[in-house]
DNA sequence: GCGCAAATTCAAAGCGCTTTGAGTTTGCTA
DNA sequence: TAGCAAACTCAAAGCGCTTTGAATTTGCGC
């Protein structure tokens, strides 16, 4: 049986006001008083109501999710793993969610629908598109938000967390330059996305920076599984000037890469270079690969956590964040990045 | 502005009582009162606040998960795909969720955490091991549940929804005896899950009934991914005698299994025929697969959505659902399947 | 020691719903 | 037409918290 509010002032000695001021930081309380207070509080196991809170408050105490059903979004293992920060962060606030399955074409009248029910307190977006009309939409509901990635174009001025994925692919390329890659090959995600967008950009910058282009031929754009990463790059070997070195936006790509190089007799780290990007996928560490991966990295379950921690405190008034932030991925170095010898491409030839 | 009751009862000129009682379903209400009543909702769009009747019903209107961090499991796509599907339905009736991402070793102290905080009505369970302990400690929690699947050996009576992963088995394998097959592999998940012992028990059995045993070295369990099938499948091609027919329980171990299969040469449907189980996920349809795959179906977003029904309905006392359920998976035949020729045999052999 | 502002604390009024216990009608029976 | 049960409807009391506006203390300058 949990004490409530009126047993504890009752325990103390106090009116149930001074005991909420209390424990909600309101400053006309004696600190000599806030310290029995708390005190109580860890001897009782007091917790507030939180249904008592949310009617008192108006505030929902928790956050919308549209969640996509579109075919490779919603089911995606990154997404999974977004959200098993955003709940880690959620729950340690007592902080619920609403997920809301939502077809591509029905988002803006589920965002409507969640933001009028004054169920959530804030919504969260991801999966940005150049040119992402959510973003207006959302900005005219007047309900905080705060969104994964960045569009491309569009307003500027909303709440956003970001890795610089132009950094990250150029730094990336910059490397492979750097260690005599002149043929250096892409393996994206899906076109639209500004993800995919920026991180092309990333590799076009490094590539003129030294005098080179970027090779259409050499760029693949795709879901990001494991299957296109093989497919992509059997065709990239199977070219007449095949890379010497690629890139992939996910380590799934990546898995499917290797298995291609792998069968056509060639090795990792050797003959041909590849970089992925991490998310930090529990379930493909690429250290574990056989040729362990070299990575940009950056936790997709660290951002889910980031984000739910703005999108709570905005909402409890509590710290402050900044409004829009954008993370450097960090290159990490192993195996599977060589440099780029005569010799390799010529063992490379001859398959 | 949304209206909230008084204001509908006034506008009524009702008390708020018999509003609440026409709109509750409560049998003292006389029925033209409460078409009345239904009409002025209509009108007026009125939504009952949740926070209000949290407070005074002491219901949390809401469901827990626990959301396994374990590699491979989090972020698999499975999970995914089920939890739209609950929450499709949570949306519906206005539940939330509270996803507890929980390492295994946690998983106990999260439940109790959880069923202690008053903040669920009802826990949601998944990922079913042999001798699952959880069960035990669910009901000792006093808290509604319904599990995902079943477990094997412990107690029987909790409630579950599962398909019937044996009679899938069976009848898939029935089917490629009936084809001639004799020599037939399996690609299971990982051997301690509940789902993989009885698929690999539908199997034995019917090779059982035609007097064959199934051959341990063509039984591989892992995590359910392409990458395994592919691992899977080329082993069993390179045993001397090897599978003219193979069995797999996901559609993500099959794409694996159909490039290890074109890759050595063979034709999926004709030179070897592959069966698998089609959780229903948008990324992966089996009728897309090169050869359209037979397949085992059952769809594990709706099963998510009926144990959202189920929960819901629990707690809200309406309609009565069955306490065990067990579902039968559609035997779907494609092209992936056909008979055992000596021909094929001997075009296997040549390779 | 007095008076006043600043520092604390408090009682009470909601927030919007459900539900108890009591009051009103209605429909029949006698 | 009185009388009574059945059928409806209602006023009011919570649920546990926040917050307003007022009351009480305390601290200081004179």
């Amino acid at each position: 049986m949990p004490v409530n509010l009126k047993q504890l002032a009752e325990l103390l000695g106090l009116s149930q006001t001074t005991v909420s001021r209390a424990l909600n930081g309101y400053p006309e309380v004696n600190a000599k008083t806030r310290q029995r207070v708390l005190k109580a509080v860890r001897e009782t196991g007091y917790r507030p109501n939180r249904a008592a809170q949310r009617l008192a408050t108006g505030k929902a105490y928790s956050i919308g999710l549209v969640m996509p059903i579109a075919s490779g979004i919603g089911s995606d293992i990154h997404f999974g793993e977004f959200l098993a920060g955003l709940a880690e962060e959620a729950v340690k606030h007592d902080f619920h969610f609403v997920l809301n399955p939502s077809a591509p074409e029905d988002e803006e009248a589920t965002f409507r629908r969640l933001a009028a029910s004054g169920n959530v307190d804030a919504l969260f977006l991801a999966h940005m598109r150049a040119n992402d009309p959510r973003i207006a939409i959302l900005k005219s509901l007047s309900i905080p938000f705060v969104v994964h990635g960045r569009s491309i174009g569009g307003p500027k001025d909303y709440p956003f967390l970001d890795i610089d994925n132009t950094a990250a692919f150029y730094d990336a390329t910059r490397l492979l330059i750097q260690l005599g890659h002149r043929r250096i090959a892409l393996i994206n995600g899906q076109e639209h996305l500004a993800f995919a967008i920026r991180r092309k950009k990333g590799v076009t910058r490094a590539l003129k920076e030294w005098g080179l282009d970027l090779d259409e031929t050499l760029v693949h754009h795709s879901v990001m599984t494991d299957e296109y990463g093989y497919r992509s790059m059997q065709r990239f070997l199977k070219q007449p000037d095949p890379p010497t070195a690629v890139l992939c936006s996910s380590t799934a790509l990546a898995l499917g890469a290797v298995r291609a190089i792998n069968q056509a007799g060639l090795t990792v780290g050797t003959d041909i270079s590849i970089i992925a990007h991490d998310d930090v996928l529990p379930m493909l560490k690429p250290e574990n690969f056989s040729v362990p991966l070299t990575t940009t990295r950056s936790s997709l379950r660290a951002a889910g956590a980031r984000v739910a921690s703005r999108l709570i405190g905005g909402i409890l008034d509590r710290g402050a964040y900044p409004d829009q932030e954008l993370w450097r991925a960090e290159l990490i170095v192993r195996a599977s990045t060589g440099p780029a010898s005569v010799k390799n491409i010529n063992s490379r030839k001859r398959v």
